[in-house]
DNA sequence: TCAATAGAGATTATTGATAATTGAGCGAGA
DNA sequence: TCTCGCTCAATTATCAATAATCTCTATTGA
């Protein structure tokens, strides 16, 4: 009843280490909140979370001062720390700036991608290929992160990876609060493959130019969603 | 000998409250880097800090922590925190993603703009308009921020204003760490004044264009720039 | 002379305890 | 009955002490 809410691994803090004890939890706090076991808008209380993980208040701090950073908790001085809630708004911001950097990234990308990126790349437009063919709409949603994620990572801009993994969580996060996927997966492809393209034969502008209002589609729509999902909540 | 290295006002953690110690702290702190008092490389030591403003380790970790976050100290688990040292290559990362964001953030001022926005820019306007007169560099260049932040600003995107005031600590960093300053104080002004223009008139996509690149010009000048203090900083 | 290493000193990581602050609940007076 | 102010329990903020780890130096052996 005490441990039995511990999301991942085995022992609390025995042998979570090698690295520090305080990215462990954030880790483990993280996968909580993402996973939907820690509801948006839940107080989470230092005292209570150092008692279920065996580790003190200070460390739950640290951990809790991470997820701060991410956008997945806010913190109040002195009330303390909530689960972050995100609205309407918080999504269309989400989305217009992961548009933004993700051109940014393509055109990079394509400005210096390597044979090695190259198959990387192809590696995950094979898989989306075969998530489609399979109608698997959970995979493809993992793959749509992925795919984007090694644009941002053959870009080779370390800031600009920081951001976007930022926004990466967050998108995750209304996903989860929302239960939403995609709907067309035929369409996606079509959006993503002539992206891949131009990046693949070094096409800069053309890259960019493909990757500007990528998203936007998928961000108003999830807009939507959120919105009809806050109507059902309060109804309910 | 001891009180003497504080920055800022008078008593140590006595009346600096109101709100969070360690925000405190992380003011002062961030201030003794953009001012040169802690400069780049340099070791900072939990104990000491703690020490040097009277207060508890713990408080310092929370500091440190912000300043990490806002990319002005690296922490490296179980070594310590040091000052960041930025190369060439972290100049043009931050200007590149000055340009994506502050063109973002154009567009959107200029869709949404009111009539008390648009008194604010004109008189950040005016201002640089008067400091090129007067040929003040100095205050040139804390205008250019003011101008910037204020489109940002008016934009209403909080993610962005969040991003786009980390990437502007950053550069505050470097312009400490190469004591540049503007050169050409009315090309400046030629440049700020249609992309002002755009944004009072609410034309978004012209105001997006003008602001691509705007900056990027700068960025390589003071890549440069930077290059050519790493090479003294190596025969001195 | 040089490389490996043991040990000392310094520094961070983590903890448990204490102080300060908040918000809720209760009761008195209008 | 409603509002204001007070007290108290809960919670965060801060501190001081201990444990774990790293770095540097000096010694040893080849």
């Amino acid at each position: 009843m005490d441990r039995n809410e511990i999301p991942r691994s085995s022992s609390p803090a025995a042998e979570l280490d090698r690295r520090n004890l305080d990215e462990d939890v954030a880790g483990a706090l993280r996968q909580g909140i993402l996973t939907g076991d820690l509801k948006p808008g839940e107080r989470l209380t230092e005292l209570d979370l150092a008692a279920r993980w065996r580790v003190s208040q200070g460390t739950i701090r640290a951990a809790l001062r991470t997820l701060q950073f991410e956008g997945l908790v806010e913190v109040r001085p002195r009330r303390g720390t909530f689960v972050t809630k995100l609205d309407e708004a918080d999504v269309i911001e989400i989305y217009s700036l992961r548009d933004t950097l993700e051109s940014l990234a393509s055109r990079h990308a394509a400005e210096r991608i390597t044979d090695k990126d190259r198959r990387t790349l192809e590696r995950v437009l094979r898989a989306m290929r075969s998530a489609v063919e399979a109608g698997n709409r959970k995979r493809m949603l993992e793959l749509d992160f992925e795919f984007h994620r090694t644009i941002v990572e053959i870009s080779g801009h370390k800031r600009l990876m920081e951001m976007w993994s930022r926004l990466a969580v967050q998108t995750r996060l209304f996903l989860t609060m929302t239960d939403q996927f995609h709907h067309d997966l035929d369409g996606l492809l079509s959006i993503h493959e002539p992206l891949a393209e131009a990046i693949l034969a070094g096409k800069a502008e053309k890259a960019f130019r493909l990757a500007s209002h990528h998203s936007q589609r998928d961000g108003t729509r999830l807009a939507a969603a959120l919105a009809n999902a806050e109507d059902k909540g309060q109804q309910a």
